[in-house]
DNA sequence: TCGCTCAGCGTTATAGTATAACATATGAAA
DNA sequence: TTTCATATGTTATACTATAACGCTGAGCGA
């Protein structure tokens, strides 16, 4: 039985699902969007689910090498992600040059990210105040928002956690 | 008789200082601090400041060719940027793989940061709350920030008007 | 069936951003 | 003067991203 895709409405779930789980809810939203996720895309997609963390293309590169023995060119893997960002199932991190799937594609992309400098992973979070608050300094000053970039670089409780050892 | 810095106490100056002015606080706070502001970072800090926007570390470069005919290699752009952004009297901007002067060094780099599609131009403004609820987002998670990258892309007052004409 | 169109992908070359590694200079302290 | 630390210069190269053009295959109407 294959996975289904399950809605999820928790705000705080911390990207915490299941990576197939999550790449079958992005092919039925594909699916309902009349968009094509290509095999390329999806591989792309699985990839960034799997590592967990802000990958490098010339890493997604490499992994879709070492996996298929499938040399893809740099403009190839970069068309992928533009899709995945336009559909809202990936993200690129800009402290980073790197990029993560996004856990609801399905809502807006209105996330923050807090990234681990020791370990990598990242962990997306929502936060409407924050969304408010960045608003509501725009509208001060008259500026009218199109996308918001919100990272946060750190030490994850796990990393902290084995620090202090 | 020279500029003399001037203390600013106003968290929504939106960065509107002389830069004349500024580059002189930059220059006593280095006092201070028992650190070098040389020829070569204060030249740097000045095209910052001047600039307004969003600058490329190769753009620094063609413009301290033209202002001083002194051919810099990146390396050396890269390293008085490191020290500027180090002093907190520049910033990068991870969306644009640009730098920007800082308006207030003497505080902390609390600041978030909107930039015009438009125009390029960049404002800094600085809110407690939106440091305070990525704090208190972070807590909740166990995770310590080191860093915060908060930057705005949208369409500034001025050019949304320019462009409604 | 044929040929058209269009989206997606492949390929080559190159642009743009950043740093490693090592050499030189400059100035203050011993 | 020697020594040391800090700053800058130089060369080469790594890493990130895109322009430009060509190929292919699926869908569609004539």
């Amino acid at each position: 039985m294959p996975v289904a895709p399950r809605p999820c409405a928790d705000p705080d779930c911390r990207g915490r699902h299941a990576p197939a789980e999550r790449v079958a809810l992005a092919i039925a939203l594909c699916g309902e969007r009349g968009v094509q996720l290509t095999k390329l895309r999806r591989q792309i997609l699985e990839l960034l689910w799997e590592s967990g963390r802000p990958t490098g293309a010339y890493d997604l590169i490499a992994a879709l090498k070492r996996r298929d023995a499938r040399p893809i060119g740099p403009p190839t893997v970069y068309r992928a992600l533009e899709f995945l960002i336009a559909q809202g199932l990936a993200s690129k991190i800009e402290s980073r040059n790197a990029y993560v799937a996004c856990t609801h594609p399905e809502r807006g992309q209105e996330s923050l990210f807090f990234i681990c400098s020791s370990c990598g992973t990242s962990v997306e979070l929502e936060d409407q105040r924050l969304v408010h608050l960045i608003s509501e300094d725009a509208a001060r000053m008259g500026f009218r928002p199109t996308r918001r970039v919100v990272e946060v670089e750190g030490t994850c409780a796990r990393c902290a956690a084995s620090d202090a050892t």
